[in-house]
DNA sequence: CGTACTGTATGAGAAGATGCATACAGCCCT
DNA sequence: AGGGCTGTATGCATCTTCTCATACAGTACG
């Protein structure tokens, strides 16, 4: 359920991770205005991670206004915020395509390899998006 | 000169910043192999932070084997990375491919977007490879 | 009411990240 | 040789991040 939470090993700090993949989820709707939120415990637990941590992130997501924090009763994704969703998935899609491209070439691969990878992944796994 | 660098207010180690954006640069042909790296001294004053802030990002590039740092000399972008057999090439673009569509779909965005823009960054620096 | 859930809060302590100052050793060029 | 560059290194102070262990208060529901 919270499979999209995975923390990696990278140096940044995981109330970041938290944070940008929670609003990412947003950004993508799977997590869509009104939704509650995961509990923070939820999250906490699934990534053995400590209740502050979460709460770190949780935060300052809604100090973004990106959720709204309800004590005693959760938190939920707040109402508008179509607006920013485009063009900052169009900045990520570059940022990742160009941190693809810095990987292959570092690793002494072809990217367009790596692309043409992507693509048969991509389409074995359900066409439209 | 290094305007690529600026660094961000996330909370993201600025480290961490400077190792990813730097290997950006190197991915996007921005800084080509055997070219001498901004010295860790020129980082550290555009952007205004400790020259051993500057030398932990770069120690990382080193391990990765992403650039090569020269004491007394400089440090400079890795030679081409060939050494990997082939079948080693391929299971390392497969993994590259899996994860950079994990990452997409977690970002929402489209797998095949992203691969579009790789094919068009590698082409953007050198067709042949 | 009582139980189970939610977010809030605190305090101690370890580990990491940054900055500042300062110094050293090696390379290059004049 | 000497000056100017390079990366390397250390010590100290400070702030942030993270964990552990608790505890509290409000909400929902049987």
């Amino acid at each position: 359920m919270l499979d999209f939470l995975r923390l990696e090993d990278n140096g940044v700090p995981i109330y970041v991770q938290i944070r940008d993949k929670m609003l990412r989820a947003i950004g993508a709707g799977r997590l869509r205005p009104g939704d509650q939120m995961p509990t923070m415990r939820e999250v906490a637990v699934a990534l053995k991670v400590d209740l502050n941590t979460v709460r770190h992130a949780y935060r300052e997501l809604e100090r973004t206004g990106a959720i709204v924090i309800v004590p005693a009763r959760g938190t939920f994704v707040a109402a508008q915020h179509a607006p920013l969703a485009r063009e900052a998935q169009e900045r990520r899609a570059e940022e990742l395509a160009l941190q693809a491209v810095a990987a292959a070439t570092v690793a002494g691969v072809d990217p367009r390899d790596v692309a043409g990878r992507i693509v048969r992944i991509a389409e074995s796994k359900g066409g439209g998006e």
